[in-house]
DNA sequence: ATATAGTTTAATAGCTCTATTAATACGATG
DNA sequence: CATCGTATTAATAGAGCTATTAAACTATAT
């Protein structure tokens, strides 16, 4: 194995079984592999993370984390009602793209082992409902306003998810089955950004 | 354990065998966990079913094939547009609402195994495009009446699944957050059936 | 009652995985 | 260079899992 790698060993190894939790899961993912991948031996992996849990759990909070930050993105008062929900909605799906596999990892764990959304409600303690309650007050407004029909803001983002995490679940999917040519996915998933937002805001039109 | 089980042995571990798959998915269940739970000897999985893989086989074509399946809902000629994708919009959804953990399960095992994709790609390899251009068509007649914007079938399919897909993959996890009282939670779903084809539709309209 | 086919069990081989331990190599510092 | 802390390795205990086998049980037909 090259030794020349720049990173620290310790890091390697975080960042090979980052690489392999998103793709494969906890469950199917062996520290005998992580260290295989790094070139190292399996025993280091313990030494550094201690168990493949709490290395697991390093990562899956990280994971779980950017995916909350995102929610505190808001927009400005001045801004008209559509153009903060595209703010959102682009924010949303932009941080898919940087992290294309974390949707299904996240859905994965908590629906295999649902012991970790005790995790998952630690995290998200801090800003529960804050979000839902700030866009059903906008929604409120436009309603009054005639705008847009009765809605309530948990169904709009349930939506909003669906379709934004939907694409990047399929995505592996979609590659393996071959439907589309390599070149033309990016193509696709750009185009979706744009369609999805408009799909929320059609939805929305009285 | 109680032996008065009407089912055959054979016939238990089967269903025994798919609540846990559907679960939990291959990974996570263990041939012993099954032959406990059915209140048998581990060795009778494999005695019946040969080994793990092959009954999990047994299980994923199964559900695999449900899926296919209901792509052939057509509707009538006479219908309006509205009508029939109103009609293939439900029919979608109740199927999801028959099987509630197969969404996850099909994209857990496409998504961690991409071996299995081959299994799909047999059993979708009878009706590939047809489905996909039928609809294409329907809607080029739409969209030449003015009635409808341009839009891809692809596009409509991948909204409408996502949509659909989406509520059934997250359903563990809202329970699991205890976002919503238990009874209120099948009132949901219902709303959101219909709600779904709202959003479809309104993202056509011109 | 005995033979026979179909079920079920106990035992176990063989594998892989996690985690630990003790020994060794490495590298910086005094 | 001797030392000391850190990094790394080999070896292995201990557990769980899949799959196989041979023996025991059960019911049915002759």
């Amino acid at each position: 194995m090259d030794k020349l790698n720049s990173q620290s060993t310790e890091l390697q190894i975080m960042d090979v079984a980052e690489q392999l939790f998103l793709e494969k899961g906890f469950a199917m993912t062996s520290t005998t592999e992580i260290a295989k991948q790094v070139g190292c031996n399996q025993a280091l992996v313990h030494y550094y993370y201690r168990s493949k849990e709490k290395l697991f759990l390093l990562i899956f909070r990280k994971k779980i984390e950017t995916f909350a930050n995102y929610f505190v993105t808001v927009g400005d008062e001045s801004m008209s009602f559509e153009h903060r929900l595209k703010l959102r909605m682009y924010a949303h799906f932009e941080m898919f793209q940087n992290n294309p596999k974390m949707p299904f990892m996240i859905l994965n764990e908590l629906t295999t082992n649902p012991r970790r959304l005790q995790t998952v409600k630690e995290i998200f303690s801090k800003a529960p409902g804050l979000v839902v309650s700030q866009l059903e007050a906008e929604l409120k407004v436009e309603f009054d306003k005639g705008r847009i029909r009765k809605m309530s803001a948990v169904d709009v983002m349930l939506s909003a998810f669906s379709l934004n995490a939907g694409l990047f679940l399929l995505l592996p999917i979609i590659k393996g089955l071959s439907v589309l040519p390599d070149n033309e996915i990016k193509n696709m998933i750009e185009k979706r950004k744009e369609e999805n937002y408009q799909i929320i805001l059609r939805s929305l039109r009285e």
